[in-house]
DNA sequence: GGCGGGCATGTTAGCGCTAACCAGCTAGGC
DNA sequence: GCCTAGCTGGTTAGCGCTAACATGCCCGCC
């Protein structure tokens, strides 16, 4: 005679396992099981009986034990860079929205530098957890090596950014934003287009310096040489000053909003008037974007867009993982010009 | 005569495990167990030819079959509410800073909707992944009452406000921040301070009134209603021009950085100066804030300590939870005046 | 010299679940 | 009437690890 018959009801402090729904519902926890899982081979009256014993027991299966036996833990990774900025922040409720739909749980690992240590460090802990496959957002040249060289061990998707071959990579065609933006400006009639970059190491500040200077060679325009900032309101400020002393400049297009904010405190600091003395586009779109004085010109990204084709991508991914057969294709989304008040047509 | 004796050493597509490493070094799993966990009871020889062994495989142990029989994943969930406002998301990423020097990992839930329902649902949802604790970044009073309807199921603190009792609460001392904002314009001689708060379910926006309010009637004024914004630049901008056309407005007090933005532009536009005739002071200290035209006055909020922290408080609600002692108790942290140029001296 | 007590190690039993196989029952065909 | 097929359900093994107990050894002590 043990405690359990004494007390069949009482059981403090411990969640219900399977084999005490089954228990209270008169089956064998197989059983259990096989209502849980939806097998055909379960008579209605007793899927029932079941069922109502999960209810009184307010039963959850336990996902570790069955990640131990299925090998899956329906959790994936998400490598980013420790920044507030609004495009990876995005792309990263993006990632969880989707997953959330997907039946998936986001593990994130969060990078304190930029090299490709640290993201290769970054994916083993991951990889420690057992997430079923790992989202990389790539910000720079060292992050998409890195991708390379950890790859094989674990199903991979490269977001925003990422090495030409070898894996995956989902992102917003920035040559595509980039053209977008030079275009309109030489639309407006401005005789050139100066650029303020994101950092060297950047892959998408290359995609969009290579844009801007196609726009202009195919316009036979040669372009001047971009000013490289770091993606801060700071720099933009700082190169905006410079910019800003050069009487003939009357056409800027920069890399991001944040910087764009920063040029156009230096112009205004400096007297020249936006958009008539000087017309500024940004880019990503940012929710602020529209308040600034004036209101920004910009290219927007659809990051929510990133996050659901990253995630269905990184699915498929470790599908054929799993069945050894080829990585799946990558996808470039479009990007959208938001004409503004901060752009114009040149004077003369 | 199996197949492993015919080829010990190839053992293609399988992750070692611990008993692999145990016949390579000649010693039993357990005592590679304890090589890993460090025990005491494994003389110096044995420990060296075990570590050479888990080197040569490279070996790593199976995470999910520790937690299944520990009973502890070393994971916490966070929930947070889908935003890139700079607040939350600078939260996220110092929880997840303070929690890799911790050693645990971070799941993330966002939430759709604002109302304790969907609360309620994403904590259940990370509870059934086998986090060890919850961390809720709390943004409402809804999201408040339901970190009092989970409760008792699994450790949790809330994070950036929370209601009064019942759960440990980290977060900057709002109130605190409100008056020296507001402290600060009255110093420079304003009559009054009006304020555009943040939404009316939001308990940060409801204590940054209340210390808005305290300090103007301890200087015996009589406060004005406060408007209420939604957080966004776009609201600040509505309702500041409601402000421009009130002529006798010479200060404003601004719940966050983004509406404040989007007054300065609607002073802007009216033709209203700052800070000549109207000075603002915001909330947050966004990077972005010291290139506002003008540069942005505003209280700083140090994120980065409010995750530490609250990873700490976890930490221990764990334990405490664990020994089924008292909970440990929150933490309040100061916040600190940034003094720009959005303010200056009022006019006579 | 026998014996108790540490210490290093091995053995066993599970954690809660799924997969694979097995058993018993009903129904249908010859 | 018997045999087989097809269903529902049970039994068993094992995922990779840790905890608890068991074992055998060396050492020092009386």
């Amino acid at each position: 005679m043990d405690a359990d018959e004494l007390e069949p009801t009482v059981r403090p402090r411990r969640q219900p396992v399977m084999s005490d729904v089954g228990r209270l519902a008169g089956v064998s926890h197989q059983t259990v099981s096989r209502v849980i899982n939806g097998s055909r081979h379960v008579s209605p009256t007793t899927r029932e009986r079941v069922l109502a014993a999960m209810r009184e027991l307010d039963y959850r299966p336990n996902p570790i034990a069955r990640a131990l036996v299925t090998g899956r833990t329906r959790t994936i990774g998400v490598v980013s860079f420790d920044t507030t900025l609004y495009g990876p922040a995005s792309t990263l409720f993006g990632i969880e929205r989707a997953a959330h739909e997907a039946g998936y749980f986001i593990v994130i690992a969060s990078l304190r530098a930029l090299d490709s240590d640290s993201v290769v460090e970054a994916v083993q802990r991951l990889r420690v957890t057992g997430v079923d496959g790992v989202l990389v957002i790539v910000f720079d040249r060292a992050a998409a090596q890195a991708v390379l060289e950890v790859q094989a061990d674990v199903p991979m998707v490269a977001v925003e950014a990422g090495p030409e071959h070898g894996v995956p990579v989902v992102a917003v065609d920035q040559r595509r934003g980039a053209i977008l933006a030079t275009r309109h400006l030489l639309d407006l009639g401005h005789a050139t287009v100066h650029h303020i970059a994101g950092p060297a190491d950047s892959l998408e500040a290359e995609l969009r310096v290579q844009g801007w200077a196609d726009t202009l060679r195919a316009a036979a325009v040669r372009p001047s040489e971009p000013l490289i900032g770091d993606w801060s309101a700071g720099t933009g400020h700082r190169l905006g000053a410079r910019l800003a002393r050069d009487g003939s400049v009357t056409a800027v297009f920069v890399g991001n909003d944040q910087m764009a904010l920063g040029l156009l405190r230096a112009l205004h600091e400096a007297g020249r008037r936006v958009p008539e003395d000087i017309s500024v586009v940004g880019f990503d779109d940012i929710p602020e974007a529209p308040f600034f004085t004036p209101p920004l010109t910009t290219v927007s990204q659809d990051f929510g867009q990133v996050g659901s084709r990253s995630l269905r991508v990184l699915v498929e991914a470790i599908e054929s993982f799993a069945q050894g057969t080829q990585a799946p294709a990558g996808a470039l989304i479009p990007p959208e010009l938001i004409v503004r008040s901060s752009s114009a047509r040149a004077a003369h």
